[in-house]
RNA sequence: AGUCUCGUAGCUCAGUUUGGUUAGAGCACUACACUGAUAAUGUAGGGGUCAGCAGUUCAAAUCUGCUCGAGACUACCA
């Protein structure tokens, strides 16, 4: 028996799949069943769990996981081992909050340690949610033996890496600019810099600085710049950070550039001087009036001032030019030799300023990158270790050395607020602006408002600060990333091509360092000179340092000594833990004897996820098989936002591994990689708001995946994100489409199933009996055979394309449209009707098989309900003898099932009996009335063929006793005629226009010609139009009820003759009857005797269709009487009749 | 600011690669019909400046340029 429901509840059906799932271990059978030798590779981009599973970690679950299992039902094994991201600065975050501390407080008010600990603690807080969300919503992952990125293992494949990078100088340690809170003393990430609310607009003193031309220097430009013998010439550099003015070291023009001389003077020294500065930004600094004013007359003070344009230069002329240090408080040889020249800058622009930019090479990033292209040292000074500092320190205060402002807070928010309360007080940018004005160095000071970063922890402004670093040389194989980038399939393609690829093509190194606590320790130890360093690569070797360093007498004190030992029975006992505060204890001996310190820095946790297909198996300290079978990964899934992130890092350092390590090097020779890390990378969208907003816990509308699985299914939620929009559009979650879902598609199967397994049940078919030979099933099983092949092919192509939106289009195309409104409706009778025939048995096999191959079909991307129907079905036939779909294999594509002509021909059925439909409509004939015939026009002789095949089924769908045909020698057609654009278009030219008209204007016998003679000559013979180039369709029947769709069209014939007349009331009494039957709640099996009141309307009626009606009605007896006791009165044409049924 | 994606009916989306006749589907809405799949189904109807502007072309939703809007990432600069 096949199981009845009373009605669908998705819900429920997931919970008690998910339960037989966990009873047979059907998981862990899908991978186990499929050979070792036959991998299919994925990697799981682990989540972080110390938040909440929001509705888009279930989106990118859906993607990960129907990939997954399509490939398990072709046959390979899939092993998927699950990952959890545990460092990294949201939850150190989180702990501070907890704790309700800062980060100051670390170390004071709480060990290191104590903080780790908090943070081991934190990231797992959620894991239990998590895990219930993977198993609630179907996604098959290996969560029993997950990689967990802090754990000890992990961080020592990390160091391992890093220790390959580093003997082949790939990792670095070099200054870089970054943001820097001196209120806070860290530098901030990218991440805590676009916290909302950082940028805020600002109002600082922006100075016009005049950096006087050395006069005494071979250029060719000194001529021009020069033309008079006391000439003081200068050029005009715009900044809005004077603080940065003593740390110039160059000037950036834009090489293409055109700029100008011009003979002004000072506005505030009154001083003759020429400068230099974009054309186009003459304007801003000089009023027209000034222009060519007598510079005899100019007095002091004058509000006019004149100027003259004085010469016209480009940028690159400019080049090399050397010119006076503005503030020179700090001078060496290298300097004089090397900065103070003008140099070419991509990013120059005449938006604002001068055209012109001051580069302080240590206050901006841009500056610093120009500046070390251009070999152009930076202003330093040695603090009392002898280490070069900026003149700025890191609170934010002018070294001694720029001893006009020695001590001075940049940046006027570093003051508290009584000091800067104070009358005198004077910001240092203003300090500075004076100065330059009084030595003649200033051209322009005025306040500048504009957007600048805040510390988001402290909202005191950010500066641009060299921070030592360590870097990893991504640029050294930046040819090898573009170009293995190119051998990756990514979906969509222009996420690889575009963003990854460009972002690719600007590649610079990869700042590896992070100040802080939770994370992966850099594996580096210096000592305090620098002179010597080592990396570490593995524990084995931290623990031979260790031993060295308490084998050697005299370096270390007994306290350090005291932790090395402890920290080594530690490490030995399989105890000691990799992270901070213990690796930071440890001081080790270098060759020359001296004391090694870690480098305090941690590592970027991208690495750490980047470096999961390694970490994850240990390798290469274990499981170097393992390792080998499952690399690179096939298929990787995650957000477009990863594409930096986690997509980056695993190419970045799979790359780098396959040039750098000897060991990767042979196993990518023995597998054939060339060096990539994944093959195909599908980069989903967003899910955002129905309203197309970004989902927040703070706006109230993030979707809560727990409460619609629980509401709708699993099933429903997932069919539905992956079959309204492409997994790399953005998806509006809407909740009604959910309910859409539901009803349109899986209650459509439901319903579909429930039929089957009604009649099925009464007629006990169970499928005992072999398959009828296609041959012998009748049309229409042929042709949903023959679709449900198609669509086996196109649903495996699609899936194989990593297009899951369009796979799931397709199926719930077939079973809607084909399967459920056209072979279900069609065949209804006979399920029903009559004895256990090859006709009745081959309609049970033909929607059986579609049943069971659409249950696999679904399977990926509805895993509950596509089981359910699966085992019921089996369960009933025992044909297949797998505990579930997952463990099936995907349908085979059997080509000679595919009949183009068939399907073709049922489509022209389909058309023609829509079209009938719509005229009986029109004319007001229901379908229950019988008509005698339609005309086809025919226009080609094929058409009546194919049309024959079908005719049965389109004149029982129709109600329709014949299909005449008629030809255009019968005379009785009129056709109309359609030019094909596409072909006469290149021929006509400008003239299309023209042609179109000709030829819908051509009469009937013209078009009879073009027909004969295959062409005819319009607009007096200047052209000859073929009958290839045009359309001709039979437009009209006159005469007759007519509709057209496309080149059909059909004629109706609605002459009611008597006898179609009583057939019409026969079939409205059984329709009568069988409404009483359902009303009284009559099984569908059960015979009755039936009594109606005679009437004139129905006498002859019954009497000449009576074998019919008591077929239909499983009528023993039908009596018309005149007289009844009880029944139920229906009305037929306004005709009250009385009906009593009883069973027999 | 740069790079990328997206913009078609009230809503969700096809169609755009390769230009071609009157731009389609589902949902929703309205009316009618059907009733042994019925928490279904059929038929018909209304609903579109294909984001806007300009260009190329006989012909543009489709190709090109610009603009606007939404989003993502990167950067935030004198």
């Amino acid at each position: 028996m096949y199981k009845e429901y009373k009605y669908l509840d998705l819900p429920l059906t997931g919970k008690e799949i998910l339960h037989y799932w966990k009873q047979h271990n059907i998981f862990e059978k899908s991978v186990s069943n499929r050979p070792v030798s036959k991998p299919y590779t994925f990697y799981e981009g682990p989540p972080s769990a110390n938040g909440m599973p929001g509705i888009h970690h279930a989106m990118a679950r859906s993607i990960k996981d129907i990939f997954c299992r399509f490939k398990t039902l072709k046959g390979y094994r899939v092993e998927r081992k699950g990952g959890w991201d545990t460092h990294g600065l949201p939850i150190e975050l989180a702990v501070e909050k907890t704790l309700g501390i800062t980060k100051d407080d670390i170390g004071k008010k709480i060990s290191v340690e104590e903080y780790n600990a908090a943070c081991r603690k934190e990231v797992m807080k959620y894991t239990d949610v998590w895990n219930d969300l993977t198993e609630k919503m179907g996604y098959w992952v290996d969560l029993e033996n997950p990689y967990v990125t802090y754990e000890n293992e992990y961080i020592e494949s990390l160091w391992w890496i890093l220790q390959e990078f580093y003997n082949k100088g790939l990792l670095y340690k070099g200054y870089t600019v970054q943001p820097f809170s001196p209120a806070a003393g860290t530098g901030l990430s990218s991440h805590e810099l676009n916290q909302p609310g950082t940028y805020r607009m600002v109002k600082d003193t922006s100075v016009v600085a005049q950096f006087h031309v050395k006069r005494d220097q071979v250029h060719p430009i000194i001529p021009v710049l020069f033309e008079e013998e006391f000439e003081d010439t200068a050029i005009l550099a715009w900044t809005t950070t004077p603080w940065t003015l003593p740390s110039n070291c160059a000037l950036a023009v834009g090489a293409n550039v055109v700029y100008v001389k011009i003979k002004t003077f000072n506005p505030y020294t009154y001083a003759p001087v020429s400068v230099v500065l974009a054309k186009d930004l003459v304007g801003k600094y000089f009023k027209a009036e000034g222009q060519n004013a007598s510079f005899q007359d100019y007095k002091n003070g004058d509000k006019v001032i004149p100027w003259q344009p004085a010469a016209e230069f480009t940028g690159s002329e400019l080049l090399e030019l050397r010119y006076h240090q503005l503030m020179p408080y700090v001078m060496n040889d290298d300097l004089e030799a090397n900065a103070f020249r003008v140099i070419a800058g991509d990013f120059v622009t005449t938006e604002d300023g001068t055209g012109i930019v001051h580069t302080a090479s240590i206050f901006g990033a841009d500056d610093f990158r120009v500046a070390r292209a251009n070999g152009v040292p930076s202003v330093l000074v040695k603090d009392e270790n002898g280490v070069e500092v900026p003149l700025v320190d890191r609170h934010g205060q002018f070294v001694a050395e720029v001893t006009d402002f020695a001590g001075r807070y940049v940046k006027e928010e570093y003051y508290s607020d009584a000091e800067r309360a104070d009358p005198d007080f004077k910001p240092t940018d203003v300090l500075i602006a004076i100065k330059l004005k009084e030595d003649n160095k200033a051209f322009d000071v005025k306040k500048y408002e504009h957007s600048y970063p805040h510390c988001w922890r402290t909202d005191k402004p950010v500066l641009y600060y060299p921070l030592d670093s360590w870097f990893i040389r991504t640029t050294a194989v930046k040819d090898k990333l573009v170009a293995l980038n190119k051998t990756i399939n990514w979906k969509p393609e222009s996420t690889g091509t575009g963003r990854f690829g460009n972002w690719l093509e600007n590649l610079v190194d990869w700042n590896l360092s992070r100040s802080r606590f939770w994370g992966t320790p850099l594996p580096i130890w210096r000592t305090a000179d620098n002179a010597e360093e080592i990396c570490i690569g593995s524990v084995e070797q931290l623990k031979t340092k260790l031993r060295e360093s308490l084998d050697t007498k005299g370096v270390h004190t007994d306290a350090q000594l005291e932790k090395i030992r402890s920290y080594l029975q530690k490490l030995d006992a399989g105890e000691g833990d990799l992270h901070r505060p213990f690796v930071d204890d440890v001081v080790l001996v270098s060759k020359a004897g001296k004391q090694m310190f870690r480098e305090p820095d941690l590592i970027d946790v991208w690495f750490d996820s980047g470096a999961m297909p390694y970490a994850q198996w240990h390798f290469p300290f274990e499981n170097r098989e393992k390792f080998k079978n499952a690399y690179p990964a096939d298929f990787i899934a995650e957000g477009v936002d990863q594409t930096r992130g986690w997509f980056f890092t695993l190419h970045a350092i799979a790359v780098m591994l396959s040039e750098s390590s000897e060991e990767i090097k042979k196993i990518n020779a023995e597998i054939g990689n060339e060096g990539i890390s994944f093959k195909n990378v599908v980069s989903n969208g967003l899910v955002l708001d129905k309203n197309g907003n970004k989902m927040s816990k703070r706006l109230g509308n993030a979707i809560d995946p727990f409460e619609t699985i629980n509401q709708y299914s699993a099933d429903v939620a997932r069919w539905y994100m992956i079959s309204n929009a492409s997994p790399w559009d953005n998806l509006k979650f809407n909740e009604d489409g959910l309910d859409e879902v539901r009803r349109k598609f899986f209650g459509t199967l439901y319903n579909t199933y429930a039929f089957f397994a009604l009649y099925a049940n009464i007629d006990g078919f169970s499928y005992r009996e072999a398959d009828l030979p296609l041959a012998q099933r009748p049309e229409i099983d042929q042709w949903i055979l023959s679709r449900l092949n198609t669509l086996t092919s196109e649903v495996d192509g699609f899936y194989t394309d990593f297009e899951p939106t369009r796979a799931t289009r397709a199926i719930q195309e077939f079973v809607d449209e084909h399967l459920s409104n056209w072979y279900v409706r069609l065949c209804r009778r006979r399920f029903w009707k009559g004895d256990y025939t090859d006709d009745k048995v081959s309609a049970y096999q033909t929607l059986y098989t579609c049943l069971n191959t659409v249950s696999k079909l679904m399977s990926p991307v509805a895993p509950f309900f596509s089981d359910r129907l699966f085992l019921d079905l089996n369960a009933a036939t025992g044909r297949e003898s797998q505990e579930s779909v997952h463990l099936t294999d995907f349908p085979g594509y059997h080509a000679a099932l595919v009949n183009e002509a068939l399907e073709e021909r049922m489509s022209i059925a389909q058309d023609i009996s829509s079209l009938v439909l719509s005229l009986r409509k029109k004319v007001g004939i229901n379908v229950r009335q019988p008509l005698n015939k339609i005309l086809l026009p025919v226009l080609d002789n094929k058409f009546q063929e194919k049309v024959e095949k079908v005719k049965d089924l389109i004149l029982s769908e129709t109600n329709i006793k014949n299909i005449e045909y008629i030809n255009d020698t019968s005379g009785v057609i009129r056709k109309k005629i359609k030019p094909n654009f596409k072909a006469l278009g290149p021929k006509a030219g400008k003239d299309m226009k023209a042609v179109s008209e000709a030829l819908t204007a051509l009469g009937q016998s013209e078009i009879g010609k073009l027909e004969s003679s295959g062409e005819i000559a319009i607009l007096d013979g200047k052209y000859t139009v073929l009958d290839s180039e045009v359309e001709i369709i039979a437009e009209d029947v006159p005469g007759w009820q007519v509709a057209n769709l496309g080149k059909l069209t059909v004629a109706l014939d609605v002459t009611l003759t008597t006898e179609l007349k009583q057939e019409g009331i026969s079939r409205e009494l059984v329709n009568r009857v069988q409404n009483l039957r359902k009303d009284l709640e009559f099984d569908v099996t059960d015979k009755i005797h039936v009594r109606v009141t005679d009437h004139p309307l129905i006498s002859e009626a019954v009497k000449n269709n009576f074998s019919y009606i008591c077929a239909e009605i499983l009528a023993d007896t039908l009596e018309l009487v005149n007289s009844l006791d009880g029944g139920e009165s229906v009305a037929i044409e306004s005709t009250e009749l009385t009906i009593l049924i009883t069973r027999a």
